[in-house]
DNA sequence: TTGACAGGTATACGGCGTACACCTAGGCTA
DNA sequence: TAGCCTAGGTGTACGCCGTATACCTGTCAA
């Protein structure tokens, strides 16, 4: 089978799915296709733009605009199919963040965004207001800068996390409450879906009372 | 001057200040010192060590949380004021992101934020998931995936535009109405500061109005 | 006087993206 | 059918990167 664009993109999208985008260059992705390096470069101009078209993949496959609802509902609907896509592929939210310009698929996307918006009655300044508040929500991400369970489990003693709670005791109050929640399950960890949900209803009731208001 | 870890940092932290991240190598950084680039590791173990250490810096200019005031406006001010520091070294959030875990000083801020909300009286659950709620808000940035006015402006003939607003009717009309909003003021685009404080007040007003129902 | 050590240096390795010249097979035109 | 064009894969090479390793030198304590 011969090299192609798509074979391309399918075997970069893959890489990176399970290397993560730091391990994606562009020798290993040629030796996944067999083929060497300079070969990738009659299909791609350079890794600037794969990364871009690898984005663009992504993106293919958040579900279009559900018809038939309130605007909340289907904004909901569309953002979580957002953050569906970005889960399965989690390099993405990192490659676009690096990006210096959105690729077309991203402006298209945003711009559905700011439709539902208008149709669900918003003035366009509130609109505007709205997109940049909702920022990275509205591709289903919200960059979390901590993974507050991620540093405390079984790999650490007892010394080591007294001195934690000494250092940080508000965070350790917390980690403790949570994980007392939950203390059946297996891995401890907050429900990321949930937080995530969370914070958009959070946005999105916000936002209908200031239109309301207006 | 014998190189120090402070003059590393400082060093360090100008050039990306100037160049940006990306044109921050070990290599330009050495030769700014006048030194030899093995000389750097002698005071940082290596590049990750450095971006840490330089993100330190930048958390070390965020003021220290307001006394004598309500939760709200201390909340307020210290992330506008984390803000501000971000503002002037930009390539800071995107280091964060992409380190795999805070550094102690992100640690200890993020500790004394939790610490406002417990102060201000909200109970643990709901502190948790305002921390998540806010997001990178909480230190000042929301990433803006694409700068609405930045790809629209003089360098674009009137060709482009049409087709532009042909394929992204809604950005169009939403771009539009920003320019004409302050069609006086050179240099098109949306106050970010406003948008910003937008939407942060946003979020503090609809986590304030959870915890009075509670 | 000696020896340890802190701190700057020289060299080298493997990895990266990619410019450039080259080859080769398939298909189009004359 | 002869000739050539072109799409697409190859080989080599360049300059950049982070950093391991060995080395040198000046300072200071014992």
């Amino acid at each position: 089978m011969p090299l192609s664009k798509e074979r391309v993109l399918g075997a970069a999208v893959a890489l990176a799915d399970a290397q993560g985008v730091e391990g994606l260059s562009m020798r290993k992705l040629a030796q996944e296709l067999g083929v060497v390096p300079m070969a990738l470069y009659k299909h791609v101009a350079n890794k600037d733009e794969l990364l871009d078209a690898m984005v663009d993949v992504v993106v293919g496959e958040i579900d279009p605009p559900a018809g038939g609802t309130d605007w909340k509902t289907a904004m909901r609907r569309r953002v979580l199919s957002a953050r569906g896509a970005l889960l399965r592929h989690p390099w993405t939210s990192r490659v676009m963040e690096s990006r210096a310009s959105p690729t077309p698929a991203v402006l298209a996307y945003m711009d559905s965004m700011i439709g539902m918006f208008r149709a669900g009655g918003f003035s366009i300044d509130l609109t505007h207001h709205a997109m940049h508040a909702m920022g990275s929500r509205l591709l289903g991400f919200s960059q979390e800068l901590f993974d507050e369970t991620a540093d405390v489990g079984p790999g650490m003693d007892a010394e080591t996390l007294r001195e934690l709670a000494g250092a940080f005791p508000h965070i350790t109050e917390l980690v403790v409450a949570i994980t007392h929640d939950q203390a059946s399950v297996v891995g401890v960890g907050c429900d990321d879906q949930f937080e995530f949900e969370f914070a958009l209803d959070l946005m999105l009731d916000g936002l209908e009372r200031l239109r309301d208001r207006a």
